[in-house]
DNA sequence: AATGAATGAGGATTCATTCAT
DNA sequence: TATGAATGAATCCTCATTCAT
């Protein structure tokens, strides 16, 4: 006597991958990735484990799948930051773009607890072609958000764009990590007041160590740009 | 080079210790660490399983341990490299003081492997004091390296030498986990040449962005330090 | 006769719990209870260890199930004995109870193995809920079968059916214990035949004690009831 | 220069004895044989591991070995308490003796937490003198205290006082596990006033079941003995 | 397409006991 | 005799994944 649903447009395969994805999302908002399972994703989807795996391969291509969709939105979101501040005059395009930065990756993102097992975890035990879908989605974004954001700073050379977000992105993963540390590490925070230098406060030090990196770029392409009279903005 | 059966001597016991550690080592350069478990490690060190627990509570302690030395060894050369360059004059300071940085910590380095699993792996199943001494050895290092760093350069501002060495540390994790990509992976960028910007090579990303992370603070103090008569290097 | 490969239907499943249950008695004849993993009774079922575990939530609780039959049984056995006996003339009815308790547990039953682990082992691993449908289960027979009981022999005071199946329980324990010495202990008797006196024989144990329970019973009754001219066949 | 105790008189061999069954016994107190390992006596008792072996040669000897000493002292006190008695006028005696007995075991004594265990693991993992100097201990406090037994109830036949106590042992035997039941059992007792029919009482019904026995026998013995002419009280 | 029963690899840890020292 | 380091058997249960229905 089992009502039966079944997605037999595509449209209605689509709404059914998203009611997965929308049910590990909650989950992850409650408890880290490796205290989720699938049958817990399956009966918060409120369907059966096997289910699941008629639309995500893995374990890993799922949560991937969350990843993917969250890089996305950081892209995009960027990108309209970004598009707001192009053209705008230097001084003031540094702090509106690391202010924008700042903002966009709350601590409790749901990025951030991702981003630390996307290399580690979920690339892992993905399939080929998941894989690569997922590279080429970061890489467009990449190139996309990256040539916005050279047009935010006028002193970057070409390319600085691209290294950036992707210095950026190794800030997150390593903040990210020392910024959520295990209950013990807590305890031990807690007990030893001196320790607590070691326990970085995420926002503040992402900010800080943008800052410095553009400011560093900034006398380096200027000391670089500077001698000579033609001006090369593209990297050798 | 007698073969002790029984390590009863604090010093025997010490090398036993490090028997198991270095066979653990070994393994690790073999494989990553998901795949090694302690009866590896222990038919490896040619003793009992249950040997290895007599001198490490958990799988994750016997790492950390390794994770531990490595880090002490890393700042033990830091601070050789540091002591030469200190006093130097300040252009040169910079590169020889990047280039140290650059070739300490080669992308074979054992640490490479552990640094990324460190706070989500090791430090999650540890028992309180280990993790202790784990944070004291760290801020140890960091606050007698720090100091040491701000000598090498003269425009840093007294605290910026710790800094330095935790955004270098999260750069190292980020990094790491960037250069050292899933099989899978490694045959999508193979396949796809474009996809290779996301390729990160540890080594000279890892110079860059702390050269850039220096250029960046000498920018601001600079600017910071400039304008008023009084001359404060204690960072407000 | 088709081998069904899963069990979809609830009746499906109850077989496949049987079959596991009965490949755990079988063991259970073989060897004692500490001696039976669930990987041997799993494979006596031909089945996967995983998949025993979806019917039998632990070790104990697959035990404790089989325990849970045999006591329904033995109930069931009691009530179709009494219910023959009750209203019988005193003197035989008494023998004819003692008789039927007596061959109905032999000292090769089943029940003989599991009593002595049933509060020592089986319940200290089990689920609330599995917990209480097996008191609850006992509690129905025992109260069921202790009002029949009372009806055997008319000299019963209310209530002592019940008490008269606990003390038997209790006889039972005891008695199964000392009448399976383990192997040591049987060599002990072997070769020290004075000793023999403390090798108990289940059977003759078990009926004389509970004879003497019931005429002391008789005997107290007789003199409670005796006095008074009014007759309260209800325990104060 | 650690100061090494070494017992090289008999006498002080067994006073170290003594020391370990102390450590133990303190242990027994605190929680159940089956959360105790031998490590924790050890160290209680302030020795190393390996010297624990030295004088017994398994844990279950170590523990049987205090089980021995309290039965011994559970003979003696009967033995005190039924020479006291012996020789009394009928109906009193029956009350003081099984005053005495019920008095003589409280549910906290600790024979009470290793009678369940005796035959189910204690037995199990002995050496054949150890289990032969144990039984021969049972049996002659057997013999000895039940010959004292029978002289306090004159209506008792010869070999019921061995008896007696042998069905006593296993009513102790059922009744301790009876009466402390497993926590998840304790629970369900808790939420289920209905059940607590089944949470037996020690003290109580063990008093009551053994004076249940001697009026059974009583009557038993009047009914047996007053037919014919001969007195014939050994049993046939 | 959906189900959920079946699978079975996987893995850390304990601890009684032994034995070299 | 005492030590305590070394041993290694013993073991449950989880859970991602498969596949019969």
């Amino acid at each position: 006597m089992v009502i039966e649903k079944r997605a037999r447009k595509p449209e209605q395969k689509r709404e059914r991958r998203t009611e997965i994805l929308s049910a590990a999302i909650t989950l992850l908002r409650e408890r880290p990735y490796n205290k989720i399972n699938i049958a817990d994703v399956a009966r918060r989807a409120g369907m059966a484990k096997g289910t699941v795996f008629l639309y995500f391969r893995t374990r890993e291509e799922l949560f991937l799948s969350i990843a993917s969709c969250e890089f996305d939105q950081w892209f995009q979101a960027m990108d309209r930051s970004f598009a707001e501040i192009a053209g705008t005059s230097e001084k003031a395009a540094r702090d509106r773009v690391l202010n924008a930065l700042s903002n966009m990756l709350k601590p409790d993102a749901l990025l951030i607890s991702l981003i630390p097992i996307v290399h580690t975890v979920l690339e892992q035990n993905i399939g080929y072609v998941q894989a690569r879908d997922f590279k080429q989605m970061l890489l467009k974004g990449l190139q996309r958000t990256g040539a916005l954001f050279e047009q935010c700073l006028p002193y970057l050379h070409r390319g600085q764009g691209v290294t950036f977000l992707l210095w950026m992105y190794a800030l997150v993963i390593g903040f990210s990590q020392m910024a959520a540390p295990a209950p013990v590490i807590k305890k031990v925070f807690q007990k030893n007041p001196a320790l607590r230098v070691m326990q970085i406060k995420f926002s503040a030090s992402y900010a800080d160590a943008l800052a410095a990196i553009l400011d560093g770029w900034k006398a380096q392409n200027a000391a670089q740009d500077a001698p000579g009279p033609s001006r090369r903005k593209e990297k050798s």
